[in-house]
DNA sequence: GGCTTAATGCAACTAGATTGCATTAACTCC
DNA sequence: GGAGTTAATGCAATCTAGTTGCATTAAGCC
């Protein structure tokens, strides 16, 4: 289960943007790509694989392939257009790799009630210092709890039932 | 795939402290819990649900169901008996939760290679500042790359391939 | 417009994890 | 020590994320 938000439609002015960042990578221009790289950037927010699949199955457009989705997300990364982390459950999330909303310098929360994910104003942790020999390919921080939301009604939850016991 | 190591058949001392641990949560000692509990105390590193499974369906004893198996890392981890931590590939991995092993208190490196996972000798990063209202229950910090002798070999394999070409 | 082949769509599959339910075995009481 | 209660277990089925193989489609080139 992933997070839901509304989303206005696919843009023209960032279809034809998407579309202009995948034509420099040299490799092909095909619907899937410029319409996932659209959500991407329009989105507020990481996405995973099934908020994509959800977002562009919408309204009266035909959905992308599970699979066509999963190898398009995948060229995206290769190609820098796109970065991926994974949370504590393992589940990928994605983002659009754009100056303006570059997710990979600051830190997501993802809470475990509702399971939106959050963009912390905090830069992420410095890579440790490794044993001789060893190499750092990747670092993946995850931060979970409730958001204000989530906890209010978790704390609710527990006082009523306090109550009736 | 997990890493795989080699490990001595359960004491009997270790059993009998981890059959205190669990009676001492005033919930039922069972074989199963003993010997996950067990397991996961005389292991040097983080096991995920495949090495334990792997670990206690060896020799003459006869394995614990999977289905059991992922309930009773539940159960542990609940009575905080034990810790969880998701790498970034989503695998579960397991650690006694012991004074004298205490992996919750520094950070590991999970080589992409090989799949081991090592004890870094570094505290893991201070929470970051939420905002207003937002609780934190959990954090982990995914730190991947190569080992020493992944490293060395997937050079070579690179220096092979390019004087081939 | 035709050709080439990268990209797609479909079906099948894998691994990690979960759920439902009948059976088993810890623990309690006598 | 034996019977009763019910938590824990074992099994089958299921779910979700992700992958692989292969035939078909369509993007880009001539």
């Amino acid at each position: 289960m992933c997070f839901n938000f509304d989303m206005s439609p696919e843009s023209n002015s960032s279809i034809s943007a998407a579309e202009a960042a995948i034509r420099a990578t040299g490799s092909r221009v095909t619907v899937a790509r410029v319409r996932v790289l659209n959500a991407l950037r329009s989105a507020p927010k990481p996405l995973c694989h099934r908020d994509l699949e959800t977002l562009l199955s919408n309204r009266r457009r035909s959905g992308i392939d599970r699979v066509t989705l999963y190898r398009v997300l995948d060229w995206l990364v290769e190609n820098g257009l796109s970065h991926r982390a994974a949370d504590a459950r393992g589940v990928s999330r994605f983002t659009a790799a754009q100056p303006h909303i570059e997710h990979s310098r600051h830190m997501h929360f993802r809470c475990t009630g509702c399971g939106n994910v959050i963009c912390l104003d905090a830069p992420p942790p410095a890579p440790p210092k490794l044993p001789k020999g060893f190499h750092l390919s990747g670092m993946e921080l995850d931060v979970r709890g409730e958001c204000q939301s989530c906890h209010y009604h978790s704390r609710a939850a527990i006082s009523s039932a306090g109550l009736n016991a």
